[in-house]
DNA sequence: CGGAATAACTTGATGCATCAAGTTCTTCTC
DNA sequence: GAGAAGAACTTGATGCATCAAGTTATTCCG
């Protein structure tokens, strides 16, 4: 706690991470009205299935479904059960192995992600892969890669 | 809903986006973990007030704060009905002017922007702003710019 | 080999976001 | 100038995210 004049932002960074916020506020909320509208689905719980739609044997341990989405396990646990729930997986304790557990996509899920799939990537390819430079998602890949590093450092080693 | 095949994302698109999703998922919560921790405040707390720091008489409407935190309006009054309850600004329906309300800042309100501003431009710049090349700020603002045009065309005339 | 620490979740409470519906003025149209 | 349409919010219900605390194996250590 310091009593300095903190640094400011100049113009152009202002106007960079005003740029921004704007993103973080407003594309989470479109892409979850698309998949919801059309399969019921907020994007996080597309993403689980989609993760385990992408195992040759449709089963991945909470852990790693976590660590694939960005998640913690929290809110993993919760929203695994809301789907177990709905039949699209279930969850298998994995057994002498701590309190491990998989979770697997079941037929009606995986015919749920494959029934979501083609309007989400059309979705994202609308809103963002198609519509900037190559050049400039290359970059966006670089930026989200170092602010995930500063965000929690040394999670990828 | 055509049956033919999408055109699904090429390795590289595919990476871009999923770093992208990783951001989307992570930057907010740790944006609103520094201010929470702080001062109470959660990161679109934190842009209402500030918005209305930046006017000479620290007065906005409801519509305009709206557009400048990205906001739908019901999110905002819900915020506002809040921020008005802690006693850090107060509302005041413009007489004759149809439902229009401003909102204005009071003492304790900028007493708090200006008790938050410092850590939370610290945090910008050390999770995103000094993080990154000056190119790729520029990018990451005309990637926005243009992925917020997409979501809702024709806002900015 | 026993007890403490650790890992991998799960659960419950709280709070914020969203959606649909409701209010309340103003303006437009005939 | 009356009634309809629209603008600018507000409200209440529902659901998802988060945090702190609880569980249940397993491993480490003396």
């Amino acid at each position: 706690m310091t009593t300095e004049e903190p640094r400011w932002l100049s113009d152009d960074e202002l106007a960079g991470w005003m740029a921004a916020a704007a993103l973080l506020i407003k594309l989470p909320g479109a892409l979850d009205a698309q998949l919801q509208s059309e399969q019921g689905l907020t994007f996080f719980e597309y993403m689980v299935l989609a993760v385990l739609s992408e195992r040759d044997d449709r089963t991945l341990q909470m852990s790693d479904i976590a660590a694939a989405t960005s998640s913690s396990l929290s809110r993993l646990s919760h929203v695994v059960k809301r789907l177990e729930a709905q039949g699209l997986l279930r969850r298998e304790r994995i057994p002498g192995a701590g309190r491990r557990t998989n979770a697997v996509l079941t037929d009606a899920g995986w015919v749920k992600v494959v029934a979501a799939a083609p309007g989400h990537v059309a979705r994202v390819r609308h809103l963002l892969v198609d519509a900037v430079a190559a050049d400039d998602l290359a970059a966006l890949r670089r930026i989200s890669e170092t602010v995930i590093e500063r965000i929690d450092p040394g999670r990828s080693c």
